[in-house]
DNA sequence: ATAGGGTTAG
């Protein structure tokens, strides 16, 4: 922005004196108008008021005129637009109806308004005091404007303030928040007014930054610690994800005996929501809020909803919701993103829903909380309906880097990788977490060479992968058989990046040895790791000794299983299916009594389609669907169509390969192929159709798919609990590997 | 007559 350059100092004063009609001042000071004014709670009422104060002609005087700009501009039941054109009708302003002016704009959602109407202040001749500076002291920092600041902090210095405390802290305020800290000690250091104001005011900025460690040394030093000086260590530890620390200091605080107040609760029940185990302290806080009378601070409320969300007990948070007679866009957002955490995508979506029709506008966070749930579920449409309102509203937007990042993830996850890509070009700025999300989207879509190609062109870029990166690269690996790629890339994490290699990393390269037969390597591997392996690590492996008909080892990977997950059926269904590939029909007989004598906590699987932003969900063998009677009549037809093609469906694994589906029987009706016969009846013909399903698909369902997709002319997308599969022209694009 | 430092959601 244009700074207009002071004048001298002390240029021309204006005369401040009331006009010739005024009455004196005491009596202006006194008169009853003026003292409504501060009973004042609408805009009809101030109106009102006004009329009086023109009709008895106080509005010939500066003082009446401030008082009323003060309240329009200043108080929160005023009218900041109405105080603007009472403004305009000001001939001559005084110092003081400036300042409130300034003041006003400066707290308000367009603070580079204030400094607009310094430059008019100074043009027009009225010299700014020390009761302007703060005012736009605070408008730089809300606009990010450390340029202009500087320019101001010039007139500072010309006009002699800066040993003017207001002045001092809010320069302070000023320079620190907005990361210049050279600056911002420079000014606190040169000055012998070293309180806890202003001290707290470096502290403040250092800590939001995320410079724990300096503003605790300050902290340190303050000669006096208030509440506010506590509360900016404990909100600085905590939004910096500290929580333990945060809430040591609050307990240091309460030591010392300084009363907290709502700032330090709001910070308190961020740090217990982010710990997400501290529910004690989590209600400690709430019985604080319920004895102060504070039960309807919306703040506050969204802060234990949050609390309580992530401390995993959605119950009492939806309690709280629901009780709120006025619920803002946080309250949503809180709760949606909470759903989200605890994987209630369904959830999530419902209360998605429910905010659109209460008309409250979403914003970027809460796109961020829900588009995960929208890639879960494969909720296509809503994820499109998203896409417009962001691009439509960009604007109003302040994460669009995230935004953009989580859509693309979206995509790829609902199985649009076009459209991700997309994005992903278009974009300018990229985080590194935009590159992991387009990485893995091509690693999950079997697009190995496409994921391992943006690998390198990311850190030619000057990115630095993380561990999320390398999850993203050894699947890609993984699901192209590579395993000395693999290799390379899993000791280039280690070394080159120094990642160390977690769950997900050894995963991929125990899956990755095991499918090559390399069991020995496999088995070191799980040795040396530094945490135990999980279910589904030993689950690949028994997959592997499936495919090199190990039964051995299998018997001995099953035993593990079976202590590690006693539930779980699927390590039974696995060596069964072993047992059977050999022949050893006893063994599977055995395996089959021991699954239906202990009691097994069955998952089962369900395939889910989008049509009509409408999500549709099949279980095996479901007839709960509405139109139940043509999915069936569907199916009889595509099983009559496969013969007919020459389809012959494996009788062995109808018998006994049902996988992670024990015992649901018919294979026609895995819940896959209700979803697909549901989508053929459904949808246009010759258009895409898209599968979501939380099990592995069986070997049998992906043979009969693939004709399906020839002898129907449908492009399908199938994803898995592992990747996506390409269904087209009879071939798959994981070209059956998976 | 007016003025400074803080505040939940990803």
């Amino acid at each position: 922005m244009k700074m207009v350059v002071l004048a001298s100092p002390v240029s021309t004063l204006q005369a401040l004196s009331f006009s010739d009609s005024s009455p004196p001042y005491k009596l202006v000071h006194d008169h009853p108008s003026l003292t409504l004014l501060s009973n004042c709670k609408t805009l009809q009422t101030l109106k009102q008021i006004h009329s009086q104060i023109i009709k008895t002609g106080l509005h010939n005087t500066h003082f009446a005129l401030s008082k009323l700009i003060e309240f329009c501009a200043v108080s929160p039941h005023g009218d900041l637009s109405y105080a603007l054109s009472l403004f305009k009708t000001i001939r001559n302003p005084n110092h003081v109806i400036w300042n409130h002016m300034i003041r006003g704009l400066s707290s308000s959602e367009s603070p580079f308004l204030a400094l607009e109407y310094y430059v008019h202040m100074i043009s027009s001749g009225t010299e700014p005091n020390e009761y302007t500076f703060p005012s736009i002291f605070k408008s730089c920092t809300k606009i990010r404007g450390a340029h202009e600041g500087k320019q101001v902090h010039a007139h500072v210095l010309k006009l002699g303030l800066e040993h003017n405390a207001f002045v001092h802290t809010s320069l302070i305020n000023m320079y620190a928040q907005n990361g210049e800290f050279v600056n911002a000690r420079l000014v606190f250091d040169k000055s012998s007014m070293r309180d806890a104001v202003s001290f707290t005011a470096l502290i403040t900025g250092y800590a939001s930054k995320g410079f724990l460690d300096e503003a605790r040394d300050l902290f340190d030093e303050i000669p006096v610690r208030d509440v506010v000086s506590w509360n900016a260590m404990i909100s600085g530890y905590a939004q910096g994800g500290r929580v333990e620390e945060a809430m040591a200091f609050f307990e240091e605080m309460r030591r010392a005996k300084v009363t907290p107040n709502v700032s330090t609760m709001l910070s308190v029940l961020s740090a217990c929501a982010q710990s997400g185990s501290s529910l004690q302290l989590g209600n400690w806080v709430r019985s604080w809020i319920e004895d102060r009378g504070l039960g309807s601070n919306l703040r506050l409320v969204n802060g234990l909803i949050d609390m309580y969300v992530k401390c995993g007990d959605l119950e009492e948070a939806s309690n709280l919701f629901e009780k709120i007679q006025d619920k803002n866009v946080v309250s949503w957002n809180v709760m949606i993103g909470g759903s989200t955490h605890m994987s209630c995508y369904k959830e999530a979506l419902g209360l998605f829903r429910l905010m659109m029709q209460s008309n409250i506008d979403p914003n970027d966070v809460t796109f961020l909380s829900i588009l995960p749930a929208c890639a879960n579920l494969g909720a296509l449409d809503l994820g499109k309906w998203i896409h417009a309102y962001v691009d439509k509203n960009m604007k109003s937007m302040k994460n669009t880097v995230a935004l953009w990042t989580s859509l693309i993830d979206m995509y790829a996850k609902c199985g649009d990788l076009a459209v991700a890509k997309r994005i992903f070009d278009c974009m300018n700025t990229k985080s590194l977490a935009t590159w992991n999300a387009m990485i893995s989207g091509f690693a999950m879509h079997g697009h190995t060479d496409t994921a391992l190609g943006l690998f390198s062109r990311m850190t030619s870029e000057g990115f630095v992968p993380d561990d999320i990166t390398f999850v993203g690269v050894l699947t890609a690996c993984k699901h192209a058989g590579l395993l000395s790629l693999g290799r390379r890339y899993f000791s280039s994490m280690i070394q080159d990046y120094k990642v160390s290699p977690k769950l997900p990393h050894y995963g991929c390269m125990i899956d990755l040895f095991g499918r090559a037969g390399l069991f020995d390597e496999a088995e070191t591997l799980m040795k040396n790791m530094e945490m135990k392996p999980d279910g589904a690590i030993w689950c690949s492996l028994l997959g592997a000794c499936r495919i090199h008909r190990r039964i051995e080892l299998a018997e001995s990977v099953a035993t593990h299983l079976f202590e590690l997950e006693p539930e779980n059926p699927s390590a039974y269904v696995l060596l069964s299916n072993i047992y059977a590939g050999a022949g050893r029909w006893e063994d599977v007989a055995k395996i089959r009594t021991r699954l239906n004598d202990n009691r097994m906590k069955k998952v089962p699987g369900c395939s889910s389609i989008e049509v009509d932003s409408v999500v549709h969900e099949f279980l095996v063998g479901d007839k709960v669907h509405p139109q139940s009677n043509e999915i069936y009549k569907m199916l009889d037809e595509i099983d009559m169509r496969l013969e007919k093609a020459g389809f012959v469906p494996d009788t062995s694994e109808v018998l006994y390969d049902m996988d992670e589906e024990w015992k649901e029987g018919v294979l026609s009706h895995h819940s896959e192929k209700l979803a697909i016969a549901f989508g053929l009846i459904s949808t246009k013909p010759g258009t895409t159709i898209r599968i979501m399903k939380n099990l592995r698909v069986c070997g049998n369902c992906h043979s009969a798919t693939k004709l399906i997709s020839k002898i129907f002319n449908r492009e399908i997308i199938a994803r898995d609990r592992n990747r996506f599969h390409h269904f087209k022209d009879g071939s798959c694009s994981c070209k059956d590997y998976w």
